[in-house]
DNA sequence: GGCAATTTGATTTACGTCGATCAAGTCAGT
DNA sequence: ACTGACTTGATCGACGTAAATCAAATTGCC
């Protein structure tokens, strides 16, 4: 523990391996044509010293340029544009540390325009990616090729098959649908119940991820709780609506609501029509403007949320630090957050 | 928007503004020695330019170290340890970008203490140092001649006066409480109830700020929920132990417990013993193995937890930035966690 | 108009790495 | 011992900034 501890250079490893600079380079940058025994006295000499190359005078000195590109859907999707408007904000910032970011705009749930997307990507030399995925077979070979070409791929949200990308940026969808049946469960007080639930698109693995937690726990848990139906829409906002008041209106002693996916502006709606029994639990994902001023006003008891913001920074950081081949910084898992009314961040959101 | 959008040097900057580099220097350097007038060519080319500095070419310049230290207390307390844990990883990952990180244990709620251990660590010239304040106007003179000595001052989980740091990372505490107090009224389905309340100290602004908060939504919109009582101890686990048991023997009616402190083992024991009904609900501050466990058994319904590990990696984040006297990247809220038994991290906690 | 003080320009070195180049060295096989 | 292939050493010029020096130019003041 000296007092003024230099963090060594190349130039030291050199010297204590007993090679010239010119060596040590070629050894640590991988360039070929060293003699082992020179390989193995260097790595020594780097291993003894503890030394890791200076990033910042390294992308000094190739005038490193970060060019990112994000992958995902765009549009009408609130949950998406929060992400948006969150990325620009970033980017904006990190345009000063030589970071570029492209946002690409692509079809959600559309494995074609993802594989198109991709191939465009492709062309344009980019360090890394973060993908919206989607978790089809058709996406491996287009993404190996990326990968061979340089590009450092990691999934955002929703993954994408094991073997294509370098990390998962999102929340396990098993423990937030998991959650969403242990809080309603909780709401019910051991009482019976039964439950609406509406979903996107049970091949959206997210969606069935969560739908599956979800059951799992009232089985388990809560047993006096019945799932009364599922309604599949494709994230429809008015359609929502219409189902949700026709399934409201023919079943009988529904005490709670569960939207796995979005389309949740149709399904406040509904709720503040229908005459809802005094206790009654409605749960919903995604911290958007309307499930804000719904929690807020008690239309809805919790809004399970994967704090897409937070994601983005992590995405960023990620991507950096592989595009940098350096080990990513140490982060705790990414958690399902629980919104209820009273834990919800100052910013308009 | 240019294709290679090379981003201007100061080179640039004195060229636009029609001055050496020398003087473009003294200016945005701050050295003086320049006319009034070159000063506000200067400004306008940079603005004009959008120019910022490269701070990684000038970190390299001057060889720069960023000597950070982190005042915070240690010990027995499970939560700062969890927090001195990954502090400890994140130091050793930075210590290769010239991230210097000391760790000064202080006794946790002693003002005393910490005002010594300002005084010492202002003797040490830091960069930059975090702290786990107080809210005591003793500390204002020696933090301000920290500041004075130019290190940079962040407050971390429980905020200083507002005059002497820069920033507060930390959960709002008001938040914290209502949110169980949310989740209390939930699980009581609109029926009455009765709860047991156990605080640290009511001196600890932190702990004051949640029982408020979990006061007031008692009040608002659970009014058929009674606070049984509030029994104040100093976050010791066997006291709790004891004054629980004591509480549920000789309270009627008990339907809920909080624990708004530390202390969570003797609490946990407690209601391991006690006989308590089928609908019975307990939430607790900060996720310990204790806590951890007890979630995973049922023995508690929700854990209020401030991500510890977040807010180290904010506040690193955070004193990297201010020390280089750039903008804080854009960061989200944070958010009081709320944790049950299916959202937990899968790492052991 | 002259002296001193202030302001400016020009230039240099250093930071640690990358990506080159070129000359010199080693070694195998013939 | 000669060729050709591989291996090494030495060195150079970026990258953008900090920090310093010294000489030259511009000011203010009487």
């Amino acid at each position: 523990m000296g007092r003024n501890m230099r963090s060594p250079t190349l130039n030291d490893v050199a010297r204590l391996a007993g090679v010239s600079y010119a060596t040590a380079d070629r050894v640590v940058n991988h360039r070929g044509n060293v003699a082992d025994k020179s390989v193995r006295k260097v790595l020594t000499a780097v291993e003894q010293l503890g030394y890791v190359r200076n990033v910042a005078a390294a992308n000094l000195s190739r005038s490193r340029t970060y060019r990112l590109a994000f992958l995902m859907p765009g549009g009408s999707n609130p949950f998406f544009e929060r992400m948006h408007a969150h990325l620009e904000k970033a980017a904006s910032h990190l345009k000063h540390s030589q970071v570029s970011i492209n946002i690409v705009i692509v079809d959600a749930f559309a494995v074609e325009a993802l594989e198109q997307a991709i191939e465009v990507v492709a062309g344009a030399d980019y360090d890394g990616i973060a993908i919206v995925g989607l978790g089809n077979d058709r996406l491996v070979a287009p993404l190996n090729a990326l990968r061979d070409r340089g590009t450092r791929i990691v999934s955002l949200v929703s993954d994408l098959p094991d073997s294509c990308r370098e990390h998962y940026v999102g929340i396990n969808n098993l423990k937030a649908g998991r959650s969403a049946a242990r809080l309603m469960g909780m709401a019910h007080a051991g009482g019976p119940g039964r439950a609406l639930v509406a979903v996107g698109s049970l091949d959206a693995p997210d969606h069935a991820d969560r739908l599956q937690g979800f059951r799992t726990v009232l089985e388990e848990d809560f047993p006096e709780i019945e799932i009364a139906s599922v309604i599949e829409m494709r994230d429809q906002s008015a359609l929502m609506h219409r189902m949700m008041m026709e399934a409201w209106s023919t079943t009988e002693g529904v005490s709670a609501v569960y939207n796995v996916g979005a389309g949740n502006e149709g399904l406040i709606d509904a709720l503040r029509i229908m005459d809802r029994p005094r206790r009654f639990c409605s749960i919903v994902h995604d911290l958007i403007p309307p499930t804000r001023r719904a929690l807020e006003d008690g239309t809805l008891d919790a809004a399970i949320d994967q704090r897409p913001e937070i994601e983005i920074n992590r995405a960023l950081t990620l991507l950096r630090a592989i595009v940098d081949d350096l080990p990513p910084p140490p982060m705790p898992e990414l958690i399902p957050a629980i919104f209820v009314r009273d834990n919800l961040p100052d910013e308009t959101v």
